[in-house]
DNA sequence: TTAGGGTTAG
């Protein structure tokens, strides 16, 4: 006992309760200080004790988790009394302890006490914590009873409890039914409540009240009005609350500090970022963390990755946040060795475990095109949510793996994890390359099952899709519903029109877009080009591709000068073409020679085609177009003896060309079938469909063009192969299925043949049926005779 | 004894 007394000074104290006085506060700083051993030691070895003393230490108990402790202390105590009970249930709120803090509520009741501010403010903050809205809407009852909802103690905990638990109106009722009670902790919880549901306007406009009524705003305060700030990038507001920090010396706080860090990268200013962590006094490691995202999303990832080193050479304690943040800049320079190192911080500090780390190693290794670690890591971890699980889908998709992604979202479902935006936008787009209505719609519909508000990405990926899929106007019709867009959903459309056959409204849409004020970028020009050039609008592609540069400042790529040689080796112009690609101000790749050597064929110009196929043969000796355009062009001129050398070029080095694949979704599967595939359940009654067909169409005058047999066979062999090409079994299992007047709709992974070109358009008069074919390149609307290519493709 | 706060991957 002299110890504490003589360290506190109370030697001059004269009287006991004096004396006592200061052995509570000794006792309450010990507790504070976290020694609960050393308070319980010194509560023991007290000559005296009050009420005071008993309930310190049952709240100390409580604070530091020793339920059992306080519990049986608090049954020792010789007088209960209200605040006995409050500090025996403010320490089982503490620990989140539901039910047994309703009991003691309970309890005490029973016992004749009533549950006051105290207890009801401790519950409360439970309530909030673990966003229990319903047990604190039993709270809310019991203060309207008990006459505490005039309680400004109680309502601001009231009020905390809806904001958290998102029932914004119910805090935004309570809080303005209390105009005169309210306090600095009521219009805090007001703002951070606003903040926390997405209502950065309502958080803004309550700290403007918040200072017309005079109230200060503290540390608590400017947290959460700054993460509005940042919600909607407004710099302007958030500069003005930083001169309110540093007037009201808050600009040491770290809460605030990181608050500012946050909101200055948010609104786009990374210097002033860097100022204030330059003026921080502590690490602080939440500002890190912010300081790292931030110079994540400036683009600036070694200033990340910099920051992340010297965390770690300072020996400070990285956290759940900090791996995921670092990785991230990890990820977007493709540093292979650098997350591999990190990876392995991650697995010796143990946060391998950490669903929020997993899922950033899992992303990265995706994006590092390493899918075997990126599943690998998935299997293993315990937690999967709706993150890992668009990690790997989004990571598939990156990897050109677009079925597995559709079958990863599928499985997703099936373990009851529900879709939200930005899974529904990376599937539609697998679905998009896939052309699988069924699917994407039913995504579509989960993702709207699922409650959630459309978003700007998600309608681009609709208007893609549903372009991608032929549904025009499925397309336009979420483009028009769509109250904002910029520049990705006006492309979508454009690019949508163009490779339907539908060029020229392309080009009016790209009229629309400019005068609505959005700039096209580099995108919207490949559609703008690749409409006129499949359009034969040879000279206004010339304008546009002109305009480009002069008007908008944007370099033309590869793909951009790929388009202008096809648009000129369309339209005849194959000197220009070969002109065009000896003047590009970028080394010419294999996309832009693959346009080159399409352009021969298309008119016959062997020599000119060799150059191109030998250069692109250097560029990708293991894709099998050079050397099948090539083989192709001697076959349709007679040269069977060059075709099979370069076929057996292609043997001796092991490059095999994909086989043509055609497919259709019905019923949500995917019948596929290749050349003369035999292997369908229902093949025999296909094969006679499409013999049906073919007898129906050569009495309409259809004639099998022999170009497009490129083996050197006889005549009737090359009859056969043709007839039995992978789209007309597609069409013909299409056409045994589905209703009078359903469309026809048929994808191909690689270009169509002229010769099946032309047995559709027979098809679509005989059968009147609108068939839909895209194939590698464009689609193609046959109907009535006639393709929406106008025979240009 | 007592209310309110910052970073978060796809």
């Amino acid at each position: 006992m002299s110890k504490f007394i003589s360290r506190r000074g109370y030697r001059n104290f004269s009287s006991g309760k004096d004396l006592l006085f200061g052995a509570n506060n000794y006792l309450m700083d010990l507790l504070k200080s976290g020694r609960v051993d050393d308070a319980r030691k010194m509560f023991d070895e007290m000559p005296q004790r009050d009420e005071v003393t008993w309930n310190t230490m049952i709240a100390g108990y409580g604070s530091s988790g020793r339920l059992v402790d306080a519990r049986k202390l608090f049954d020792e105590t010789p007088k209960r009394s209200a605040i006995s009970w409050s500090s025996l249930i403010s320490g089982y709120c503490k620990m989140g302890c539901e039910i047994e803090s309703f009991k003691l509520i309970y309890e005490m009741q029973l016992e004749g006490y009533r549950p006051r501010h105290f207890a009801l403010g401790s519950v409360l903050r439970m309530c909030s914590v673990k966003g229990l809205i319903s047990r604190g809407k039993q709270i809310h009852g019991y203060a309207v009873k008990t006459r505490f909802d005039a309680d400004v103690f109680v309502v601001t905990g009231l009020i905390d409890v809806y904001a958290k638990c998102l029932c914004i109106v119910e805090a935004e009722h309570l809080f303005e039914s209390m105009p005169s009670g309210r306090n600095h902790v009521t219009w805090t919880a007001m703002i951070n409540g606003y903040s926390l549901n997405g209502d950065a306007d309502g958080a803004r406009q309550c700290f403007k009240g918040m200072r017309g009524e005079g109230s200060e705003a503290n540390q608590y305060t400017f947290p959460g009005v700054l993460v509005a700030c940042a919600a909607v990038s407004d710099l302007r507001f958030g500069l003005q609350v930083h001169c309110c920090v540093v007037r009201g010396g808050f600009d040491a706080n770290v809460f605030v500090q990181s608050a500012l860090i946050d909101m200055y990268t948010k609104c786009g200013n990374l210097n002033s970022a860097w100022r204030v962590m330059e003026l921080m006094e502590v690490d602080d490691v939440i500002s890190c963390n912010a300081m790292i995202v931030g110079c994540v999303r400036h683009s600036c990832p070694d200033q990340a990755l910099a920051l992340f080193r010297m965390m770690h050479g300072k020996s400070m304690e990285l956290d759940e946040f900090t791996y995921p943040s670092v990785l991230n800049s990890v990820a977007l320079m493709k540093d292979v060795t650098t997350g591999k190192n990190i990876h392995s911080l991650v697995i010796k500090s143990g946060y391998e475990g950490y669903t929020l780390v997993s899922n950033a190693l899992i992303d990265m290794y995706a994006k590092q095109n390493d899918m075997d670690s990126a599943f690998r890591l998935f299997d293993f971890l315990v937690e999967k949510d709706v993150i890992s699980w668009t990690s790997l889908i989004t990571g598939s998709a990156h990897n050109g793996f677009y079925e597995a992604s559709v079958k990863l979202f599928c499985e997703m479902r099936r373990n009851g994890i529900d879709s939200d935006r930005v899974v529904a936008s990376t599937v539609l787009s697998s679905c998009a390359e896939l052309a699988l209505l069924d699917l994407g719609q039913q995504a579509q519909a989960s993702f709207v099952k699922s409650g959630l508000d459309r978003s700007l990405s998600v309608d681009n990926s609709l208007v893609s899709f549903y372009a991608h899929c032929g549904c025009l106007e499925d397309a336009k019709m979420v483009f028009d519903s769509m109250k904002t867009r910029n520049v990705v959903s006006w492309t979508a459309l454009i690019v949508g029109y163009a490779q339907n056959g539908e060029g020229i409204k392309s080009l009016v849409l790209y009229d629309e877009m400019i005068a609505s004020g959005v700039k096209p970028d580099f995108i919207t020009f490949i559609g703008l080009l690749f409409a006129c050039s499949h359009a034969g609008l040879t000279e206004r592609g010339q304008c546009y591709f002109e305009s480009m540069v002069k008007d908008h400042g944007i370099r033309p790529c590869h793909d951009h000068y790929a388009c202008m040689i096809d648009l000129l080796g369309r339209s005849g112009k194959i000197e220009e073409a070969e002109k065009l690609l000896s003047e590009m101000d970028v080394e010419p790749d294999a996309t832009v020679w693959k346009s080159m050597l399409s352009a021969c064929r298309k008119h016959g110009n062997i020599d000119l085609a060799k150059r191109a196929a030998a250069t692109l043969i250097e560029l990708e000796p293991q894709d099998p177009v050079a050397y099948v355009l090539l083989a192709n062009m001697y076959s349709a001129v007679g040269k069977w003896e060059d075709a099979a050398s370069i076929r057996s070029l292609m043997k001796s080095r092991g490059v095999v060309k994909e086989p043509g694949r055609s497919w259709v979704e019905m019923n949500s599967r995917v019948h596929s079938f290749t050349s003369e595939d035999r292997s369908h359940t229902e093949a025999e009654a296909i094969y006679m469909k499409l013999d049906e067909m073919l007898r129906s169409i050569k009495a309409a005058g259809y004639v099998p063009d022999m170009n497009f047999a490129l083996h050197d066979i006889n005549e009737e062999s090359k009859v056969h192969g043709l007839a039995y090409h992978s789209e007309k079994l597609a069409v013909a299992f299409s056409l045994l299925k589905l209703s009078d007047g359903v469309p026809v709709r048929v994808y191909k992974n690689v270009r169509v043949c002229g010769d099946c070109h032309t047995a559709m358009k027979f098809i679509s008069q005989v059968y009147q049926r609108h068939i839909i074919l895209r194939d590698s390149n464009r689609f193609h609307h046959f109907k009535g005779g006639m393709c929406s290519c106008n025979d240009y493709w």
